[in-house]
DNA sequence: CACGATACCTGTAAGC
DNA sequence: TGCTTACAGGTATCGT
């Protein structure tokens, strides 16, 4: 479920429900996510009035007044519920505002996380200062692409998925993009031309930028009526398509790289 | 250090 | 139907 553009789908969803809320009651269900949970995250958070929520690569951000951040990571499974028809399975946090709304953290497979930090302190956070940029900030540039990648002999498509190259891309948003881009996702990544990176570049932000405004057309207004937060229509042209006609009529492969599925065409991608 | 393999955990779909 | 297997949008860690 959830690359960027699903978690920026998912903090603004969140953000219709929280922004300027009393956190009533929290309620943990159950001691670990990937990690435990933050010793005294129940204590920290209940009483405290939201002041804001944001977005770093994957991670959700859900800032409170007292100087604290609650930092949540959807992992692989992970999705907010608002207002849910009663707590189910996989309910492993959940939360009530001030005025009786109830959001509850689903996580079936569990690589999700959930931290609590000082909100002056995140930008030291090992897991934050690790980082690379953000895909839809200035950071990203061909160049610093071309220096990333500078004798590298690794696959391009596993270099991309590195969250210190870029933060926030994954397996279905690389495809796309380096479909876009025209680059076979297994070259090496210090061999491609600085022309071929000028190309990625804008791609990458624009197949984010499109699945994002997919997520809040599809979701109005980024929730659904039943409550579910960062699902919305696919239309990928590679991803999950193999046999399938590229636009060029030839079918899209499917290879595996570093155990995960490619999805790409080897008559566009040079 | 770069890189590939593996582990984490559960659900779902496909194959027999 | 039931059982088994493969695979799933992520990341940390281990060995070479």
């Amino acid at each position: 479920m959830p690359e960027l553009p699903e978690v920026e789908t998912t903090v603004r969803g969140l953000a219709t429900v929280l922004e300027g809320q009393v956190i009533a009651r929290v309620q943990v269900n159950r001691p670990d996510l990937r990690r435990p949970f933050p010793p005294g995250l129940v204590q920290a958070l209940t009483g405290a009035r939201v002041t804001g929520l944001s977005r770093r690569a994957k991670y959700g951000l859900i800032h409170v007044d007292r100087g604290q951040t609650m930092v949540f990571h959807l992992g692989m499974s992970g999705r907010w519920r608002i207002d849910p028809d009663g707590i189910g399975k996989h309910d492993h946090l959940v939360i009530e505002t001030g005025k009786g709304q109830v959001l509850a953290l689903n996580d079936a497979r569990r690589f999700g996380s959930v931290d609590l930090l000082d909100t002056d302190a995140l930008d030291v956070w090992p897991q934050f200062a690790a980082l690379g940029p953000e895909p839809l900030g200035p950071g990203l540039t061909p160049a610093h692409l071309a220096a990333a990648f500078e004798g590298r002999f690794a696959a391009i498509k596993l270099l991309l998925l590195d969250q210190r190259v870029v933060a926030g891309l994954g397996n279905i948003y690389v495809c796309e993009a380096l479909h876009r881009a025209a680059i076979h996702p297994e070259r090496k990544a210090g061999k491609v031309s600085l022309a071929a990176l000028g190309r990625l570049v804008p791609e990458v932000r624009a197949v984010l930028e499109e699945a994002i405004l997919a997520g809040g057309s599809t979701l109005r207004d980024y929730v659904r009526p039943d409550g579910e937060l960062g699902y919305f229509a696919k239309d990928w042209r590679v991803y999950g398509r193999e046999g399938e006609a590229c636009g060029c009529g030839r079918p899209v492969e499917r290879i595996a790289q570093g155990g995960r599925s490619t999805f790409f065409c080897g008559h566009c991608q040079k």
